[in-house]
DNA sequence: GTCTATATTTTGATAGAC
DNA sequence: GTCTATCAAAATATAGAC
């Protein structure tokens, strides 16, 4: 609640070769141990001790354990809210802006490990720590989403998918792979298919591209408001 | 470990209106909350007061939380690999496989609410509880889609789609839609469009068979092993 | 099979010196 | 800004009566 405004931060009482400062050590390690346990399986002990800091300058920078854990989700959603509103900007067909949307979390994913299975946990979690800023970033990205598949749709080349949906289509694939990357690594001593040196991730990129964009062709799928007299059958 | 072979239980010496014994009722309620909070999040207390039995009960049936937790992971992938299994018998064309593979799943995971945000959780925790027995319903999934990916290869009409990536591409986002269903309906609040009304749940499964159908189509990916000596530019 | 009471450990958080 | 020492609450697990 209190450190909501970051200070751009000390930049010129920096000399060059000073390493990383103790908050963003903080941070760092704060990142990898709610990715890898999650909040409530997350230690403030361990993340300090990973950080290299004592546990109290850990509340010293952040008042508790849930304020630090929101510190990073707001700048996943953030950095992702930002990435892809950059991306969009350009000047492009309807197809390739869709295609840049995906390339671009799914750049901003391996970018940042961390994330996806923060990510992922979170809405699992029901979004306990998603606060209404939060929340904004999340609405911003899908803003983006929505005024590319309506302008597809007013040029006739997308028919009427849902924002939500493909939203779900698009991430739901590229979190779950980055983030079930241990866990297949794991399962690969007795399953060798799930070996990362099995599975290209160029190529799950290259997938979902092609999936969005034949789910979002015209007729590929029924309209926003279905029609109301036409009864399809169950199959 | 000692509980592995579940005795086919008391149906004989059980009234017809008996209530759900409390061991059913302590696996549901493990469920729920397992996949409300996750296994570090979740806690015994809460489990047997939601089960309306005694904390002790809990150990009695169960060594411990570990135990219990990888009771319900293992009866959600030999639920998954029995019901893929079964639905992949009927002889039909690669495609009609294909799509009931994808309904398949979707069924499952309607009719076990607490199923996905287990199995996304899971995965984010690097499968640390996933034993050996867990890993091979796993791997029955991933077979059953192989062979029909292979079988339609041979017929000509996919492509090399990878099973591992297809396989993301599927249940990403049920997994994805199902266990983010609460947090959407909290975001809603400041995001109508997340309102579960604004979204259909049919439309989801629509747009993944469709999606996934175009991906394995021929030609839409690259084979599995790329061809060494075209280098393929980066867009 | 069921319950009460309790032991033991872990863990989030703070006080206060430097 | 940094560290030591420590508290208080929470949480897993068990002992043992019924």
């Amino acid at each position: 609640m209190v450190s909501r405004i970051k200070p751009l931060r000390r930049v010129a009482s920096r000399r060059a070769a000073t390493p990383a400062p103790s908050r963003d050590r903080l941070l760092e390690a704060a990142a990898q141990e709610f990715a890898a346990r999650g909040f409530d399986g997350a230690k403030v002990d361990r993340i300090a001790a990973r950080a290299r800091i004592n546990k109290a300058m850990l509340y010293y920078h952040f008042h508790n354990k849930a304020d630090l854990y929101r510190a990073i989700l707001a700048e996943l959603f953030r950095t992702m809210a930002e990435a892809v509103t950059r991306a969009c900007d350009a000047a492009l067909t309807p197809e390739a802006q869709l295609r840049l949307f995906i390339r671009t979390i799914a750049a901003e994913m391996a970018a940042r490990p961390h994330y996806p299975a923060i990510w992922l946990r979170e809405m699992a979690e029901g979004g306990r720590h998603v606060d209404a800023p939060i929340v904004g970033e999340l609405r911003s990205v899908l803003d983006v989403l929505a005024r590319i598949l309506q302008r597809g749709r007013k040029e006739g080349v997308f028919g009427g998918a849902h924002p939500v949906i493909t939203q779900m289509g698009i991430v739901g694939p590229l979190l779950l792979f980055a983030a079930s990357a241990p866990a297949r690594e794991r399962f690969s001593r007795l399953v060798p298919q799930f070996s990362a040196a099995a599975v290209p991730v160029d190529a799950l990129v290259t997938h979902v591209e092609t999936a969005t964009l034949a789910a979002v062709a015209p007729a590929a799928s029924q309209p926003v408001a279905p029609r109301r007299s036409s009864r399809r059958p169950r199959r």
